[in-house]
DNA sequence: TATGAATGAGCGTTCATTCAT
DNA sequence: AATGAATGAACGCTCATTCAT
């Protein structure tokens, strides 16, 4: 009779190990015995879930975007215009205390990105679907009259998109320089040229 | 009498093969034998240059910004004000096909640096450095009228590195969607908005 | 359920092996790699049982010692006074091409013990368990009336201990002048001195 | 014109040097670079006095025992009988602060000398030397009645010979138990048995 | 399905030795 | 003769992966 084990649970249990071991050790510091450890889960059994360490590696990149991918969704649908933008990049953007682990293992992510052609065709279709939200938020603005009728909505989106983005960059490389509040100066700033064209 | 050879040219010959090899497999992908193969020498030779692995791996990225230093302070000294500092956001911030390795070795020692202390040192030291440039350039624009007075030079000096940072990564990660020619227009835009001002 | 192994027999498996390798070639002509083909496993398999090679050595040793030991109760248990003392020293003492292994293997950690204080701690533990065994076999003696009464039987306790592992080292080194029967005539000569004073 | 140099001068310096490092580092511990350095000489030149490693180490061995052979055969000549071998035995087999370098490399040597036939012969050498000083001055002990006339002097000095080294051995393994004064109290009260059956 | 023992390629590093100057 | 750079085999150790139970 075999053991009745919630296989997607079981598979979540071993990711977010594998994303606490990622921010603390690498990508490549992560060894697959510390994330049967992390999970208090037995070493072979990972191996049932996982038929080897680059699929666990894509699996876990997966579940830290689709968290994002959820929560821009949400701020989307919830707001909207340029005060659901700010608060889109002020949730989502920012690197403080709590969002550090996640941005570790993005930028490790991005890391690898740049070498392996699969993980860079993720990234991008990551990227499309964050800058087309930023877009759809661009555009309501505009109809809401909170921005110049002529402004490009796309090439916009791009320049919000990576200035934000470098924004929690520095926010977790340089903390000091670029604390919370700091990230949140630079972006209001950042908006509000936006606004004052108007 | 010993074999007459340059010390420091060795150095950087092997510096040279390990930056070049980061490119193309990461930190970690990158090994002491294949450096030495692609520097020509043996492999026992490599450490008479460097003792360890790390000691390599810090050198090359010494070698990489300190030639990026020495550009931006090129530019700095050879024209001033916003030209000046478009021309250097141009051709040390965006990212084509021949700085592309030198944007995956930098993104690799981002990734790096976001978990070892002695990295992060670095990296902010080289971060003020740049910062620092940036803002007399602002400074200097400023004086001859092409900002407004009442301009935040620091401030602004932040914005636009995180901005043209991010750009520069961007065109990394997603050439496709950021080629040279868009990356370059993002700045162009981004500075004309200082300018608007005035 | 994992494989099923002696997690024990397997370490004792290696240990031997390792033991062997060492009367062969040394504590320091021991690899990893010879053990492991030795004890008719795999490489990587080693590393499970033990940690490091330090780890192997110290078990190997403590294996040895162990059975030594053990060899010492068994004589001090079955006999009694000055005919136990040598049959002790036959046994345990002397050189022959069947202890050859173990006295090449003790003299590589004596020469280890002399550059480590661990190993010389280690030693004189077990030192100081051999004295006190021969010491109660020289107090038996004495009560039964071999030996004289005002005999030191501490004092002499080194004595005996020198003498007979000096015996034997030279039974090791030197087997032509040294041989099993010189070495047996020098330890009854040795002893019959004792109990000449009677 | 070549330079001047004295070949055994060098040979002895760098020999003297290994003793040094054999004595703090061990056999194997001990590497070419560091005898260089310790010598004060390059590393090159090292390979100009010495083939190999192990030509180095069988010449800083020769020294070594070479210094020992001298000064037993001091002893023998300088004076006679019980006496000298007393005096012998304290000076060459105890170990004291001074000596322990010596004792150390001494017990390096054994150790490899268990192992290649080459050292074995060199030790049984060195052995027979000492033996027949000690029978020598045994012979005198007896012709001038210090001990009995049926000693067999042969077998005597062999005893002699393992027990005193075996106290070198302790004095320096466990110099705690086997302090310099322990020794020779071991040394005297073993001679006087000899002397009391007179 | 679950477990952890078994495997061996690959890593960074050391080092005696050789060789060009 | 003197120097130290060059060489590569060998080492201890790690680790993803496979497999027997």
């Amino acid at each position: 009779m075999p053991k009745i084990v919630d296989h997607d649970a079981q598979r979540e249990l071993f990711a977010g190990a594998a994303i606490r071991l990622i921010a603390r050790d690498g990508f490549e510091g992560m060894t697959m015995r510390a994330v049967a450890a992390e999970a208090g889960l037995s070493y072979g059994s990972l191996f049932h879930y996982f038929g080897s360490k680059d699929d666990l590696l894509s699996h876990a990149v997966r579940l830290l975007t689709a968290q994002q991918s959820r929560r821009v969704n949400d701020f989307s649908s919830r707001s909207t215009g340029l005060k659901a933008l700010e608060r889109l990049l002020f949730d989502d953007a920012l690197v403080d205390a709590s969002s550090r682990d996640e941005a570790v293992v993005w930028l490790a992510f991005l890391s690898r990105a740049a070498l392996e052609p699969t993980l860079a065709a993720m990234h991008g279709q990551l990227i499309d679907g964050w800058l087309e939200r930023i877009r759809q938020m661009l555009d309501e603005a505009r109809a809401a009259g909170e921005v110049p009728t002529g402004l490009d909505s796309e090439a916009e989106a791009l320049a919000i998109w990576v200035f934000s983005a470098g924004i929690g960059q520095q926010g977790l490389l340089y903390p000091k320089r670029f604390p919370p509040a700091r990230q949140q100066k630079l972006i209001t700033a950042y908006l509000d040229k936006l606004r004052a064209k108007a």
